[in-house]
RNA sequence: GGACGUUUAGCUCAGUUGGUUCAGAGCGUUCGCCUCACACGCGAAAGGUCGUAGGUUCAAGUCCUACAACGUCCA
């Protein structure tokens, strides 16, 4: 055993137990059938993704759940993998191609896949080993990835079923689209940005007519595809109208002015202009009055040939300008007001989202929303914060459809077989597909398919990662075993992405949910409540922290200081709770194992017990700890991890460091007995040891290091793998009465330092102590803890007794009902010592107040619970006591 | 506009079922200490009418209502 560093140096153990760990497969779970499974499976990260400080919190959380449950006996297992982020990662492969002076349709689709792959088996992985850096125990045996073969079998088996099942359907809809990426998005892959725009006024003449009608919309340019204006039916200025035509200006077509109680009134002129094929809502209108659809733009948000030709080509803000500068000229601007509205923002890139109409695929979410609302209802599933129960139920109760294909060539390709007639056939692969085809009778040969251009939606794989990462449809040992998983973490901002999905996923393809439990994690935010952003540089790399405090600092901090369901104001320089409490621990461990060591070996020795002694300060930190135990499961249990991270920072610096250690201290010096001391210190270290256990889950790393050095271990004996101290064993051991006295005598030692402290009497002085007791009880605990005393107040003289009377030139103080004197000839300022006991006086006759005004209050007494009421009345007892002491020893000073 | 959340010490936050000396912790600040594990430390202190206004109750930081400010999601 070799000497431990003054300072807890993370650098030197971190990368080393984690290979010593990974190599001996602590991380694996195996099919233990005599154990119960304790399963978690990771969000995936994009494999495009680098470590940001959201992974180090979600991720934590994770660890701490499978490592505390591996050590309640469970077989856990955390399932790591990647997913293959269909745009991002195209994204990234094209810039790269785009600087090789190449580009994805030079190379085409196969060997752009090829690339893809390339750049995966390069890259993909560098956030794993990141992650590992943090000391996460996840299974890597196990690591999937969202296009490997089995998932992709997943992935193919969920479209059939559910097209077979008339679950997925094509259609044209008015879809969002980013013209940059050049595909559909989902609904909620659309971010609403607020943005100051105008509402534009323009008049629009009526046929046959010197009439004009004045419509207001924000998007002048897509007056080119207008198919009708309308009016509300109640709206009295326009009532004449309806019916007639009108005539688009410069488009010159004639549309109908129609009635629609979609529109309101009060926006803008209360008529608007409907251009079915690229607004949303006015599709909708579209649908119910049967208008015809005129799209007026390419994919890229380039004005096509549906306009006159001097608009062709235009890329849509650019003839929005013409457009107006040519509307002012016919004097059909009327008006310009400035507008605040939400313009669609795609999540990936920030482009503008044009909705435009046309084919996709979709899922029918209301059958699959159902069963996944009830679950959750029911507390099947729970959720921590529980609100965000209401958000889900929100969002289920008004699904939407959900459009999974994307125009993109990097993801699942559509299992959809085209044939010359336009005719589709659904199959798993090109196989199936031909057989399907045979068995139809149809004209075709196999070699007339054509599969579907598109990839699926990345989510339409990661909504079945809790079993697809277990090679379902095939019913695998694993995948029985395993799943459904307990608990996953996320953020809340991924509920309907993926949490709802994989409910839904999990029930419509399993019979079961995919999980028991959510825990939505805090958004990391910066000092000052922004949130992180690359654009805003504010976003600390983990590596570089872990670098600078060590892991288990992050890891401890993150925890310490993210509030359940709120967000966190991170700063770099917090980290120093976790660093200093990783430093606290190790140096409790080095002071404990320095004693022990100092000791001659002894033959034969061995406590009885450890939780049995006679001495109150062993019976003490055994209860302090048992209620710890105790009350870090119970918060474990509840998922309150930032309870539990606080709980143990108190026991192990407060109780164990401050108060524990330093009675050992004490003892360790009072006796000359070998054996005695062998027995006060392995006591001190069995408890040390058994609380590194508890923190182990929360701080991984130094809590081995220490393991491994407290005693010789077997070569692949690991903190990590072994049983947490048990409540069951150890609650019969919370002592109230213990509890009680050690908190007596806390209090003794801390109003003579206070004396010392307000008296500036510094240590280096030794001072007298008398103690008059009025309890037997009271006496006897100072009694008995006389060389604590003596040591820890620096004392040259104690007297302990029952009502012994004030020496002169005294301080004071009442503590429990006991009066405390330090005698102070010479040295005792009056001044100082009348302003503190009136003070405290003063406090006590204001809690006096308090008290009796509850007292003498009819209502009170007549009402409030009999126990309340002995309560209030013992309180009045103490302070009046205490009160009329201290005004005593104030009398006998100022005297 | 709708839903949800937040508001407690200079800062960041605990405070569960209304009642225990309930007004707390960490950081920061001030004072004193290199006390032979730790200055990444030890000891002590100052600091808050618990967002505002009402209400319920014998009793409200805690429950109810309204309002304000901020935040998130949805339209």
């Amino acid at each position: 055993m070799s000497e431990l560093a003054k300072i807890y140096n993370p650098q030197d153990v971190e990368d080393k137990l984690y290979q010593w760990w990974e190599s001996s497969g602590f991380f694996h779970a195996t099919i233990n059938p005599d154990k119960t499974p304790h399963t978690i499976v990771i969000p995936p990260p994009n494999i495009t993704g680098i470590l940001h400080m959201g992974h180090i919190l979600n991720n934590t959380l994770q660890d701490v759940f499978t490592r505390w449950n591996r050590m309640q006996g469970f077989e856990a297992c955390w399932i790591p993998g990647t997913d293959h982020a269909g745009i991002a990662t195209q994204n990234v492969v094209e810039k790269a191609l785009r600087k090789e002076g190449t580009s994805l349709r030079e190379l085409g689709r196969e060997k752009f896949i090829e690339r893809v792959w390339d750049w995966r088996t390069l890259y993909g992985g560098t956030i794993n080993t990141q992650l590992r850096k943090l000391g996460v125990s996840c299974d890597w045996d196990r690591e999937r990835f969202t296009m490997d073969e089995g998932l992709s079998n997943a992935v193919k088996e969920v479209f059939v079923q559910l097209y077979d099942k008339g679950l997925i359907y094509k259609g044209k809809y008015i879809v969002n689209w980013c013209p940059r990426e050049q595909t559909a998005l989902s609904d909620d892959e659309v971010n609403g940005v607020e943005s100051k725009g105008h509402l534009w006024h323009i008049r629009y003449q009526i046929e046959h007519s010197d009439e004009y009608i004045v419509v207001a919309t924000t998007r002048p340019e897509t007056l080119l595809g207008d198919t009708a204006v309308a009016v509300n039916p109640k709206d009295e200025r326009y009532k004449e109208l309806i019916g007639k035509n009108a005539v688009v200006p410069i488009a010159n077509r004639v549309i109908p002015i129609v009635a629609d109680d979609f529109v309101d009134p009060s926006f803008g002129t209360g008529a608007v202009k409907i251009t079915p094929a690229h607004d949303p809502n006015d599709y909708q209108t579209g649908i119910r009055l049967n208008l015809p659809q005129i799209i007026v733009m390419d994919t890229s948000a380039k004005m096509n040939n549906n306009v006159p030709p001097k608009y062709q080509g235009l890329d849509r803000y650019e003839c929005r300008r013409e457009l107006l500068r040519e509307l002012e000229k016919l004097q059909c601007l009327v008006k310009i007001e400035d507008h605040v509205h939400t313009v669609g923002h795609c999540y990936r890139c920030d482009t503008v989202i044009e909705p435009y109409l046309s084919d996709q695929w979709f899922v029918k979410m209301k059958p699959l929303a159902e069963p996944a609302l009830k679950v959750v209802k029911d507390g099947t599933i729970k959720f921590y914060p529980e609100r965000f129960t209401k958000t889900y139920e929100h969002w289920m109760t008004n699904i939407r459809d959900w459009c999974i294909s994307r125009q993109l060539w990097w993801g699942h390709r559509i299992p959809a077989y085209y044939l010359p007639d336009g005719s589709i056939i659904v199959a798993r692969n090109a196989k199936e597909a031909a057989e399907k085809l045979k068995a139809k009778g149809s004209q075709y040969s196999a070699s007339d398919l054509k599969q579907d251009d598109d990839v699926l939606d990345t989510w339409f794989s990661s909504w079945l990662w809790p079993f697809s990462v277990h090679n379902w449809p095939n019913e695998t040992d694993d995948l029985k075993y395993f799943y459904p998983t307990d608990v996953l973490v996320t953020a809340p901002d991924i509920i309907f992405f993926w949490v709802a999905r994989m409910i839904m996923a999990g029930l419509e393809f399993k019979g079961e949910v995919p999980f028991r439990h959510v825990y939505f994690t805090s958004l990391i935010r910066d000092a000052s409540g922004r949130k992180m952003s690359k654009s805003l540089g504010n976003s600390p790399d983990p590596i570089d922290v872990i670098n600078t405090y060590g892991a288990d600092a992050l890891r401890f901090t993150v925890l310490f200081i993210a509030p359940v369901g709120q967000d966190v104001l991170y700063d770099n320089e917090k980290c120093e709770i976790g660093r200093n409490f990783a430093n606290k621990i190790w140096n409790a461990g080095r002071f404990l194992m320095m004693h022990r060591d100092q000791l001659p070996p002894i033959e034969g020795l061995q406590i009885a017990s450890a939780n049995v002694s006679d001495d109150m300060t062993d019976r003490w930190i055994i209860s302090r700890f048992s209620s710890t135990v105790r009350d870090v499961s119970a918060a474990m249990n509840n998922f309150r991890v930032n309870d539990a991270v606080k709980l143990l920072y108190d026991f192990l610096w407060k109780d164990f460091c401050d108060w524990y250690v330093e009675f050992v201290k004490n003892r360790m010096q009072e006796t000359s007995d070998v054996q005695l001391k062998r027995s006060i210190i392995t006591r001190a270290l069995k408890i040390y040891e058994e609380t590194l256990k508890l923190l182990h889950p929360f701080m991984p790393y130094v809590t081995e290091e220490i393991f491994q050095h407290l005693s010789e271990r077997k070569p692949d004996e690991t903190i990590m793998r072994t049983m947490m101290p048990q409540v069951s064993a150890t609650e019969a051991q919370i002592d109230a009465t213990i509890e009680r006295q050690m908190d007596f005598l806390q209090n003794v030692i801390i109003a003579v330092r206070q004396i010392r402290s307000e008296m500036n009497i510094p240590m280096s002085k030794t001072i007298a102590f008398v103690a008059s007791c009025n309890e037997f009880e009271k006496q006897t605990i100072l009694e008995n803890n006389r060389n604590a005393l003596q040591k820890l107040l620096r004392l040259d003289e104690m007297t302990i007794g029952m009502a012994l009377t004030k020496p002169g030139y005294s301080a004071s103080s009442v503590v429990n009902g006991q009066e405390i004197f330090i005698p102070l000839k010479g040295l005792i300022d009056t001044g100082i010592e009348r302003d503190r006991l009136q003070k405290e006086i003063d406090r006590l006759e204001g809690q006096l107040r308090g008290v009796m005004s509850k007292l003498n209050n009819q209502n009170f007494v007549g009402k409030a619970a009999p126990d309340v009421i002995e309560k209030e009345k013992n309180k009045q007892q103490n302070f009046e006591q205490t009160i009329q002491k201290l005004k005593a020893n104030l009398e006998q000073l100022v005297g």
